[in-house]
DNA sequence: TGATTATTATTCGCATGCTTATTATTGTCT
DNA sequence: AGACAATAATAAGCATGCGAATAATAATCA
């Protein structure tokens, strides 16, 4: 048996899906879904970006992005400011509404992150993440390279 | 540091999506997407399944699966059919058409596991898609205790 | 300078996923 | 039998994601 006979191709699908439900309950009651989350979340890394630029740090297209900044707008936790040099550009900046949730972010994505690896060591989780963002970088790869090639 | 500074809570989301977008390249020419590949992977596993019956083992909702389905059957894949006992629900067949494309499928799955997996050696591919196993276990847990008692 | 090209954001249309509500049927309990 | 609860599928509404097409602006090149 060469290859071990492929179980799912689908399970890394079913793990977002997943994870996604129980973050959306876990920040929902602070008017959050998962996706906005992790435009806030980027912002606080590194505030007041171009809006392009956060797309493709997120790597999301930017409409999707704008999509989500629209929501963050509306919930008064983001501001879209004109960028001096140039008209065409937006900056994206966090408005004080949102420091609270830096923290009830971190503190969910750390109860998501319990519920994830029960039974698992600490090895264990650091291997397994380790892995998680070589496949990333691989994926990232090989979608630039059939960008370039569309075979 | 008793915690590694989670890099990013995002990368499965991520994965997922990129690997969704090349799948989707990879068998959008023959006319389908990667959320009914999974679907007809399923009838391919076991056949002629009731709709709600699919859903569940599909983990998606029945809504969800409804539109699928619709989309399947527009394109000819897939027949809706009474179900002789129960005038409410609907069993879902495989037509001819869809036979050719399930080698198909298998084929671009495992162009996307190599790309996936590139510089990673079988035994940890093995070992990471136990992980991947153990963690949608355990996900799957979570949801439905937290069906029982939202908290 | 003036025309062409590139970049930034948005609008439109589609596919997927969710929850909630409806309808039709079935099952259960008195 | 008749009332009530459970189940199967669908409808309606929203959030994310994508690609293609537009409009405004910026950058480049002849």
């Amino acid at each position: 048996m060469p290859n071990p006979p492929v179980k799912s191709n689908f399970v890394i699908q079913d793990i977002a899906r997943f994870r996604t439900q129980l973050y959306d309950r876990l920040i929902g009651p602070h008017g959050l879904t998962t996706s906005q989350a992790s435009v806030l979340s980027q912002l606080f890394k590194k505030d007041e970006q171009i809006q392009s630029e956060l797309a493709a740090t997120l790597k999301i297209g930017t409409v999707t992005l704008g999509g989500l900044v629209d929501r963050l707008e509306a919930a008064g936790l983001v501001e879209r400011r004109p960028v001096p040099g140039d008209r065409r550009a937006k900056c994206i900046c966090l408005t004080p509404a949102a420091y609270p949730l830096g923290r009830i972010m971190d503190q969910r994505a750390d109860e998501l992150r319990q519920l994830t690896f029960v039974g698992m060591s600490e090895a264990e989780i650091a291997q397994f993440s380790d892995m998680l963002e070589r496949v990333r970088e691989n994926l990232l790869v090989a979608l630039s390279e059939q960008k370039k090639a569309p075979d």
